[in-house]
DNA sequence: GGAGGCCTTTTTTTT
DNA sequence: AAAGGCCTCC
């Protein structure tokens, strides 16, 4: 060996050597110190969570304190891989400290997490009661619903906006950080006659949640940004911190901008990381200038690393993503390389409707199972969590298990509601719609009653006692006292666990009279206290189911479950930053992706383009998209034919098709029965004819 | 006046 | 599957 080789293994530890070059520019950035920004615009697949990793375990490796590293991501999951992994990196250079190190990288997790915990943190100095609850987005469209029916919104002569809308609306202009008449001229054209009203029904809105001492989603964010405006407050939290790392920065929102540049107005300390290519969060209000103007915010500009090498999927996948999102009218990072060779492409797969989808997808996933493929590594995605609606039901007709990301989620089921409305009533019993939602379990309680009830409280001194002079209405003489009993026990003190298990024996009689299946839905009641017991404490339950809701529907099955093997099924979204082998993709038609409803302007177009692109990267070897003849356009059971000829999404055009290979696909029972055969009639020429328009 | 049952319509994606 | 609207019964 001669001196040179010598002198370089020794300037270069072996986690650094495993990186690219490009990779270990953006780790070494700064040398562990508190250095100018850093823009790491990582494209799909390129090693981007390990890249940021190995950042965070060099930066500990020179010395920097874990305590004081914020590192926010995009999920809590994504938050704990990465605590993980700069465990196991930095453990290799530090060897035992390296569980210590784990522990003390405290400030890692969503920016809806670090804000509630700062909140409640710096709670005395910004006039908040640090006992808030934090309402989820139903609750919060619940309260807007009270405020909007207390203005009298709900009976205007033509249709006011829904609570949902009302509150996305508000969402929006929180987010963005625009004015009111902005958002409603660019995102809600059809509410713009009911600006003023709308003005209205936010200003009761707020003042509602102050009264009540709940926050909802956006005041996570926007108290932290307003209170990181007061200087004093600003430079005491920026102190804390020396780094501060954020991932997925394309899906970040101005207002999550502002709080960053507040932290650190120069810039020092701070990187970012992501891929506007991937940028699928707009309907949050996610700014995809946010990363493209990064280096522009900073005096001294920043520090820009391009990862372009893609370690994930195979050269023929990677060719056709690229094609994919090379169409896109706009885009920055270039297209992606990799070194993995491959002979087959990403399959195009015709067949009849859905049925025959969920078949041929049952199908090949299980040939592939054969082949040694475990179901694990094996994943379907689609656009809207309703799509997997017919696999599901194969999938449980054949045995084969699945966990199911995304969409509908355990928390979102009424009798956990109920639930866990009565486990905050009790933690905060200013919480209006938690106390509305649990008094009109009652019969003979409704939305009447159950109000004045709370209004009878918010006005007492000992809400509890409040409670108590409420006279019930003949038909809840029974049941009152004895809720009266048990709600008194829990405000006198959380026994915890033990307090859901309490809650659960007197919601089970009402659960039975409401719910034809309260057998099953009593499973899941058993399933929130197993989850609940995981917990520390009353509060901390409640703060960070809301912040961190179990995200797959198999969360909830708990351990017996974790070592079997079992396929993933997700939305599009959910899959941001995972890969699976082998990955179908469901209804690549119009309509599907891009959804019927994402049509509306160009922007939105785009993006469902690239949320196709960001479902092509998950794949390594194998790429299936499958895209059923017809479908039905709803969610509903057909109601007679109602269905409608479906066509290719027209993000793969016939220019496009040397990419893939296509393929049409029939289980045995349709190809074999005659009579099994369609009964339509389709006009093949005129749609060869319309392959080339 | 209010509770509750029965009808119809409506649904993307999520911290 | 659940939310909103309408109607009936207490």
């Amino acid at each position: 060996m001669n001196i040179a080789a010598r002198d370089s293994s020794f300037e270069t530890p072996a986690y650094l050597a495993r990186l690219n070059d490009e990779q270990r520019l953006a780790v070494v950035h700064g040398d562990g110190k508190v250095a100018a920004p850093l823009l790491v615009i990582a494209g799909a697949g390129s090693g981007k969570t390990n890249t940021l990793a190995h950042r965070v375990a060099h930066l500990i490796v020179k010395g920097a304190d874990p305590r004081r590293i914020l590192l926010m991501t995009f999920s809590r999951r994504a938050a704990s891989e990465m605590a993980k992994r700069v465990e196991r990196i930095a453990g290799e250079v530090l060897g035992r400290d390296a569980t210590i190190i784990a522990d003390a990288l405290a400030w890692a997790g969503t920016f809806h997490g670090i804000g509630a915990r700062l909140l409640r943190d710096y709670a005395e100095q910004i006039g908040l009661d640090p006992a808030f609850t934090i309402h989820d987005r139903e609750d919060s469209a619940d309260l807007m619903n009270l405020a909007r029916h207390e203005l009298g919104l709900s009976k205007t002569e033509s249709r006011f906006p829904t609570k949902g809308t009302c509150l996305q609306i508000y969402s929006r202009a929180v987010n963005a950080q625009a004015p009111l008449g902005e958002v409603l001229g660019s995102a809600f054209p059809w509410c713009a006659a009911w600006a003023d009203q709308l003005k209205e029904l936010f200003a009761a809105y707020v003042e509602a949640k102050q009264a009540q001492n709940v926050l909802d989603y956006d005041d996570l964010l926007l108290y932290w940004a307003q209170m990181a405006a007061e200087p004093e407050i600003a430079a005491h939290l920026g102190s804390r911190f020396d780094h501060v790392l954020v991932d997925e920065y394309q899906d970040t929102n101005r207002l999550q901008a502002s709080i960053l540049l507040a932290l650190k107005p120069d810039g020092a300390g701070l990187t970012v990381v992501g891929d506007d290519a991937q940028s699928i969060y707009s309907f949050r209000a996610a700014e995809v200038r946010n990363i493209l103007d990064f280096p522009k915010q900073f005096a001294q500009g920043a520090k820009i690393v391009m990862l372009e090498r893609n370690y994930r999927s195979t050269e023929t996948i990677l060719a056709a993503a690229n094609k994919v999102i090379g169409e896109a009218s706009e885009r920055f990072t270039k297209n992606l390389w990799t070194e993995r060779r491959s002979s087959h492409k990403p399959q195009l797969v015709s067949v009849r409707d859905e049925a025959e989808q969920a078949n041929y997808v049952c199908q090949a996933i299980l040939a592939e199972r054969e082949a040694g493929t475990a179901l694990k590594a094996q994943a379907v995605l689609f656009r809207a969590s309703h799509h997997s609606g017919a696999l599901e039901v194969e999938l449980t007709r054949r045995n084969i298990p699945f966990v199911k990301f995304g969409g509908l989620k355990f928390l979102d089921a009424a009798h956990v509601k109920d639930m866990l409305a009565m486990l905050r009533f009790a933690e905060n019993p200013r919480d209006r719609v938690a106390g509305f939602r649990v008094l009109q379990l009652m019969p003979g309680i409704g939305p009447s009653a159950a109000s004045q009830i709370v209004d009878t409280m918010a006005t007492s001194l000992d809400e509890t006692l409040g409670l108590a002079r409420f006279r019930p209405p003949q038909r809840a003489a029974q049941d009152w006292p004895v809720f009266l009993d048990i709600y008194s026990g829990l405000r006198a003190g959380a026994k915890w666990p033990a307090d859901l298990e309490r809650i659960r024996l007197w919601y089970e009689p009402h659960l039975e009279r409401i719910h034809e299946d309260a057998i099953t839905r009593r499973a899941d009641l058993l399933q929130l206290e197993q989850i609940a017991s995981t917990y520390p404490s009353r509060e901390r339950f409640l703060t960070e189911l809301t912040l961190d809701p179990p995200d797959a529907t198999s969360d909830q099955a708990g351990p017996p479950h974790r070592d079997e093997d079992y396929l993933i099924l997700s939305t599009i979204h959910s899959a941001k930053g995972q890969e699976w082998k082998n990955v179908f993709v469901l209804n690549t038609v119009d309509g599907c992706i891009p959804a019927d409803l994402g049509i509306g302007t160009k922007e939105d177009i785009e993006e469902e383009r690239r949320l196709l692109y960001v479902a092509m990267t998950r794949a390594r070897d194998s790429l299936h998209l499958v895209v059923p003849q017809r479908f039905y356009p709803h969610n509903q059971p057909a109601r007679g034919d109602r269905n409608i000829y479906a066509s290719r999404t027209r993000f793969i055009p016939s220019s496009m098709l040397s990419a893939f290979e296509q393929s049409s696909w029939a289980s045995a029972a349709i190809k074999d029965d005659p009579r099994q055969r369609p009964g339509v009639k389709v006009d093949l020429g005129a749609r060869m004819r319309g392959m080339w328009k």
